[in-house]
DNA sequence: CGTGGGCTTGATAGTCCTCAAGTCGGGTGG
DNA sequence: CCACCCGACTTGAGGACTATCAAGCCCACG
């Protein structure tokens, strides 16, 4: 009996195949399709043909996003070393948002069919890839409100601790140099700010003996205190 | 052959259940508890209790919000008739959002376990349920890039077509007078903005005839123009 | 070494917020 | 039936925050 809304607290699901069982080992491997490399800032999805193209970062960082009224675009969340590209809009068909390499990047394409098997005869696996696409609208939801109500320094803090914690989640990082590898305009894009404004910001996240960002790695010096900007209760640090 | 991600544009994916079969209505049936009434600007589910809860709103209007630091709160999405509440966290297993009834509202009951037996026995079902899951993220990203990126004019002008078109999706309503339950502080909490801006905003709108919200209706005069202001590709209407 | 992109910083302006007072309308109790 | 009352709406003045525009700097890279 596989678990559905059982409770868990697992909003960082990752690696979603792994113990899974031998059908979604075996699915994994046999819908594998081939392998692409990017170089930093280039289109891996564009807006449109979501809904086929299924990947699974191996290294570096990307982002999705959407364009508003073809002139500004919104990034709507980062994607992590292991995460799935892709995974929502293959559920939905089609949506219009594209995914661009942050970093250079490699990443596997799986066939989509791999979704669609999965429903048929791994109800396990359907289920974590369900969560997955949850998770990744949890993460969508909170950066929505830190953008509603938030300011300017509460909103990079959110940013800052929350790609912490995505990366600790999954393997063992030091909060005094944690890879950070966005520049100005994206943390600009992804917070509903300037460039130039989001680097005020970060000169008093500095100063005040918060956080530094610098030689893209982010320093956590006051971590409580970053909590509390992102708007997080302490006890859930 | 249930399709997954097959393409279909079915954004505004509603009755869930309607035509998924006998095992679906069977189950909706035997599944459904209980009906419950509230007054408007009451609470259906609060911020942790989000889980075990599922429902099926019978009439009247809903939201669903997150809390920031305990001071101000971002509406994530409203809840219209036929529509379910809960379903996301159920998949999830937790989120920190609440739901709250906009008008009187009517809704019923179902058990969670809905959702486990549809993954283990009705993957058409399962399929369906997910799709709504994706849809309602898919209107989240919407509404992050609208506030990301655009400005009050248009935040407003975004939020009344994606309340127009819903309804219209689902039953045939007058452009120049469609339901709009929404008070300035819905609206202001919806778009982060305040209630005085929002108010101002709505009286540019109506100076300029594009649309008038009087009474808890809305009275689109000019929907290409305010197509062009929610960021919407005109061909898109 | 030249070059270009990103970073940094300043001055200015605009959008939106805050606070407050006054108005309106609907609901309630006398 | 009327007076009251409370919440929502409306509008104004002032201020805070952020955008815009522009220039210079620095560094990585060819």
């Amino acid at each position: 009996m596989f678990d559905v809304g059982s409770g868990r607290r697992d909003r960082y699901t990752q690696d979603v195949f792994r113990s899974v069982g031998d059908g979604g080992s075996a699915l994994l491997e046999r819908l594998t399709l081939r392998s692409v490399n990017l170089p930093a800032n280039r289109l891996l999805i564009g807006e449109g043909e979501i809904g086929n193209a299924l990947y699974r970062i191996a290294r570096g960082w990307g982002y999705r996003y959407r364009v508003f009224a073809d002139a500004s675009r919104q990034i709507l969340d980062f994607l992590l070393p292991g995460e799935l590209v892709g995974l929502g809009a293959a559920l939905l068909g089609v949506t219009d948002h594209s995914v661009r390499s942050l970093t250079p990047l490699r990443a596997s394409a799986l066939d989509a069919r791999l979704v669609a098997e999965a429903f048929r005869g791994e109800p396990e696996l359907a289920v974590r890839l369900v969560r997955y696409v949850a998770a990744e609208a949890d993460r969508v939801e909170e950066l929505l409100t830190v953008i509603g109500c938030g300011d300017a320094v509460e909103r990079l803090a959110f940013l800052m601790l929350s790609l912490y914690r995505r990366q600790a989640h999954r393997s063992r990082v030091d909060p005094l140099d944690t890879p950070f590898p966005l520049r100005r305009q994206h943390m600009a894009d992804a917070l509903g700010l300037t460039g130039a404004h989001v680097n005020r910001t970060l000169n008093r996240l500095r100063q005040d003996g918060v956080a530094i960002v610098e030689n893209r790695r982010l320093s956590i010096r006051d971590l409580p205190r970053l909590a509390a900007l992102a708007g997080v209760p302490t006890a859930a640090i």
